[in-house]
DNA sequence: TGGCTAAAAATTGCATACACTTTTTACAGT
DNA sequence: ACTGTAAAAAGTGTATGCAATTTTTAGCCA
């Protein structure tokens, strides 16, 4: 049986309900940014698989734009593809993981460094009172929001980097770390030691002293200790 | 008219034909890195257009896989795609091309420390043979040769730096800026001194100096000359 | 000639169909 | 029960079709 005019009627049906829920973008970019979301925030864990039907379905989309959205969270190394099977959230060796610690900790202190020579009177300001108001953050034990500073935080050095292009790969490298240092604030006395070298780094930044600041940015990361904590939660599937 | 049941024999005699093709990987990954060849070496140049009928058409596939295609060289960044219009080889402004130059400054500088203090016995004496032998290659201005040798060298230091995640992103952001420094060792005494600075590279190694090796590979990348000097071809467009 | 507009053509976005591959299930023989 | 195997089910790879969008072309008027 032929169904094209059927399916003329139905895809424009289908074309107006979409129309009306669009939020941002293209129906794959929405895809890629929830999915990585997804990701990035632990709703879903390495090792998970992402098969096309149900996304599909979840979405309310065909395989298509899935697909794509798929591709493009492999290409940003979120997802791992293998001809086919299915998708899967990408899960690491410990030694790839390390060295994506290694990396993200040499870029930090890139940033810092760039950040501590090249920040404007304003964005010093701003980093300085922001990271402050932290302080209270911590008295009160208040993870999640602590976190969310850090995050803030964080991004405030990269951006006072003013390097696009190093911007785009510490960004790109801490999603997909993300997975991994899940849980970071929950260890007892984690958040007093991370408020106190993050004011080792905002120290060096007001000064000016770049050195200084890479150096307190590199440790701040914790390569070691870091990886071996975490990779425990990565591995629970 | 209905063709389904045409359709099917037609699919399988593509089918049949595709596969005694097979070069290495999937259709999709031919393509990706078909065309990544072509913009990184320069046959298609930035601006370019890549729509995705020529493109089927270029490669006897259907518009599914090119568009694939065209989805993971955009999010690899070799490739600018807006919604409803054709895909085009990245260009950039001339600020965001400073930027990945100066990125690739620093992660050069960190090759080269982590290999200087991490490069085995063996690699540092591959490293010396290969960087002596390109002596040759000066005297003789064989630029195309050089060129290659330049790859390779630059490649080792990546390499060992022992640093998995870090070689990913340096390799990736040497892809992106490709396109841009074309012609580079066709300015005069351009290959003795880069043979020079290759020279300060590799001794600081060979001395396990990490700090020695990493600022002579930053200021190897130079910045700004190169920076200036090339932006002119990505124009002419 | 120089725009302005509207129709036509070209092109992209997504849905659907079907071949091919992988995974699961069911069952036979031991 | 236990394993090997074949059939069924599920899932991926890609071609094709149509709606929506952008680009080009043609014609019009000042």
């Amino acid at each position: 049986m032929c169904m094209h005019a059927v399916n003329g009627q139905n895809h424009s049906l289908k074309q107006v309900r979409r129309r009306e829920i669009i939020r941002a973008g293209t129906t794959v970019e929405q895809m890629v940014r929830a999915i990585a979301d997804m990701i990035v925030t632990g709703r879903m864990l390495p090792g998970d698989r992402l098969d096309e039907i149900s996304l599909a379905a979840r979405f309310e989309v065909s395989r298509t734009p899935v697909r794509e959205a798929l591709r493009e969270l492999g290409a940003m190394g979120l997802v791992d593809r293998e001809p086919n099977r299915s998708a899967v959230v990408t899960n690491v060796t410990e030694t790839y993981l390390h060295s994506m610690f290694e990396a993200m900790a040499e870029l930090e202190g890139v940033c810092a460094r760039l950040a501590a020579e090249r920040m404007t009177v304003d964005e010093r300001r701003m980093l300085e009172i922001d990271h402050r108001a932290s302080a209270r953050l911590v008295h009160q034990g208040a993870e999640e929001d602590y976190a969310v500073h850090n995050t803030e935080f964080h991004t405030r050095l990269y951006r006072g980097a003013h390097n696009e292009h190093i911007y785009e790969l510490v960004t790109q490298s801490r999603a997909r770390l993300a997975p991994f240092r899940r849980a970071q604030f929950r260890l007892p006395g984690r958040l007093a030691k991370s408020y106190d070298e993050h004011d080792m780094i905002v120290t060096a930044i007001m000064r000016a002293d770049g050195a200084a600041a890479a150096k307190a940015a590199y440790s701040h990361v914790e390569i070691v200790s870091d990886a071996s904590v975490v990779f425990a939660s990565a591995r629970e599937k």
